[in-house]
DNA sequence: GACCATTAATTAGCGGTGCTAGTTTTAACC
DNA sequence: GGTTAAAACTAGCACCGCTAATTAATGGTC
């Protein structure tokens, strides 16, 4: 009779369902995202999300699309200066992926057909051949800014250590003393870590490629 | 009577476990590693693991800890040249972790109170700190060498993308005309972008602290 | 050798999982 | 208005991590 069965506005859209499962796997973890769980959250009871998605992944995959449409390419379109724009969407990628790292494991698996993974990668490519570099070595740009920025948020180096004192031993790690002290610090190592690994990069590959750098920069070790 | 209660000798190991978890998530990823698919690989009913770990986590845990056995850390000990070190360490890390990727997202974790991880920070850090490096910028190194060697071995830049050479519409994404035959290309592109990358870190380095190069090394742009 | 706690296997089963099938009601279209 | 499609539902399957209870062999102690 009135088993509750298709209602008069829909309950359910691709978008509710997305933001929905991406704010649940921050806040819980990939783990945590079960088809029932995630209809509970909505309202909803389990399978009546296969009436949008024909499968789990699919889901993940359209939340994965959402965290990378977060990456801001706009200074990699310049065209004259690849280190800015390299620089800018590194910053930008690292943020929008720290945001959600749990959601990282399953971005990595590369853009594949998603359409903000490719409008990025087109972008960052595109990007870097204008400004001078050749296809080959271009591709090879972005992907080591992939293993950078994905590498570092992919989990916290910091918080990788125990924060307890007596966690690592001296007689068996002479030299993790202090490494108890890391996780306090957390912000502060990732975040510096991930600056100073990335200008290190961008200076290395200027000055394994002279040829594409600007006239003005001057390379040489300030003693 | 006689139920194969327990037996002569016991059939089950820690190390049998491990190895043949291992090798099923080697084979079919983590997705695949159920306690009982890894039980009837092992030729076994279920529970019988739980009397060797107490949690499917553990099994893990101590699958994690012997892929980081595998890496070679001898180079760092040497102390004089940082920078052999780190190249040397960097590639044995990669190499190990690539060899396995579907553990990487588990290993990216930290280190936590695995002895094979911790063995690896403690010569890491110390190699650097001995080298002359301060120890707030050795944890630094550290740190950015881990997101390059994860990012690199979490998963393929080149398979990230589809083998179709359809998939990549000029019109949607027009400087990705030729993603699709990077597939074919993967190792290539993969090891030389790792190659370059950590090239141009660790000149990067060198670049940012001349104080701690070796005299004989001259940084200027090669035009 | 008798005894006994420990160990390592077993089966049964609980609550949870992704997903399918089939049902019911409403919306949208011609 | 009648038909088709859409969007919710319930029931249920095979599998999951893990617990409990059972059984038999081991290793140590008197």
């Amino acid at each position: 009779m009135c088993g509750m069965a298709r209602p008069r506005k829909p309950l359910l859209s691709r978008e509710r369902i997305v933001t929905t499962a991406l704010a649940l796997i921050d806040a819980e973890g990939l783990a945590a995202l079960s088809t029932r769980r995630l209809a509970a959250e909505l309202g909803v009871s389990g399978p009546s999300l296969y009436n949008h998605f024909t499968t789990k992944d699919e889901i993940l995959d359209a939340v994965a699309d959402t965290v990378v449409a977060q990456v801001d390419v706009s200074t990699l379109a310049t065209g004259v200066d690849w280190r800015a724009g390299l620089l800018d969407w590194a910053r930008s990628y690292r943020a929008a992926l720290a945001a959600h790292p749990h959601v990282v494991p399953f971005l990595a698996q590369g853009p594949g057909r998603r359409p903000a993974g490719l409008r990025m990668a087109d972008a960052a490519f595109g990007g870097m051949v204008e400004a001078g570099w050749p296809p080959a070595l271009a591709t090879k740009v972005c992907a080591m800014v992939r293993y950078f920025v994905a590498g570092s948020a992919l989990g916290s180096f910091a918080r990788g250590f125990v924060d307890d004192p007596g966690a690592y031993d001296p007689a068996d790690y002479p030299h993790l003393g202090q490494a108890h002290l890391l996780a306090e610090h957390q912000r502060r190592v990732d975040e510096g870590a991930f600056e100073a690994g990335l200008a290190a990069l961008v200076d290395g590959l200027t000055l394994h490629h002279p040829e594409l750098a600007p006239p003005d920069i001057e390379f040489r070790p300030r003693r």
